[in-house]
DNA sequence: GGAAGTACCAACATAAAAGTAAGTATGGAA
DNA sequence: TTCCATACTTACTTTTATGTTGGTACTTCC
């Protein structure tokens, strides 16, 4: 039952590409003080789309690491709320991007390849 | 002198970018017991192409996070280190790998989506 | 003599990810 | 009355990621 990053077919891989991708890791982190609101989550994350954003969140809530919750209000209104899984899953990732900023002076030099 | 993911240029994205990569997990997971060389790397790393393993070993070895040392001999003789650093990085990206291992049960139940 | 192993690079082709623009419904502000 | 905000979706384009093939230089094995 446990899951394998190493085996090509194994969906660990896709919860971890989702958990690492560029929008994925900033929108657990932001998520992780609490509630907010698509466009909430849109400022906050600096420089997402919102196609980038709703699929990065419907992903996210396909992994169970968030919920969502819409008001039938007038002005559409959704919530977006971490898990108890995605508050474990946004520690781990915002551990390691804290650990790569407070490294940045040691790695990368010259910062000019892809 | 700090690094900050949320900033849309900071070079800590890239390097971010290469650890959380699909290959440069695997990469860095694998040195971890120690050098190995290229031909055992791609051995290891199930299923990734030569061009991928060394594109993703290039990349990080230009974040300094393991060194290439390649002796001239007849049929060549590559091996790949992890540094220090790397090792630290390694560590993180293994603990992340590891919790969404162990949590897959509870993590996606249908996964039919990319 | 011919095949295989080694650690690559370069060119090309394809697949996947990401961005852009426009559309939707509705209420409130100007 | 026109415009904005909200939380999306859809279609389309561009960019990035990844894979495939073929070549290299030399040696050992069969």
């Amino acid at each position: 039952m446990r899951g394998d990053v190493f085996a090509m077919k194994c969906p660990s891989r896709t919860v971890m590409k989702h958990m690492t991708s560029t929008w994925g890791v900033l929108t657990l982190i932001a998520l992780k003080s609490g509630t907010l609101r698509f466009s909430e989550l849109r400022r906050k994350v600096n420089g997402v789309s919102e196609r980038m954003l709703t699929q990065t969140l419907q992903q996210l809530e396909g992994d169970r690491l968030l919920t969502r919750r819409s008001y039938p209000v007038v002005p559409p209104h959704v919530e977006y709320t971490l898990t108890d899984l995605g508050h474990e899953a946004a520690a781990h990732v915002e551990c390691l991007a804290n650990w790569v900023e407070d490294h940045m002076p040691q790695l990368a030099a010259m910062p000019e390849q892809a």
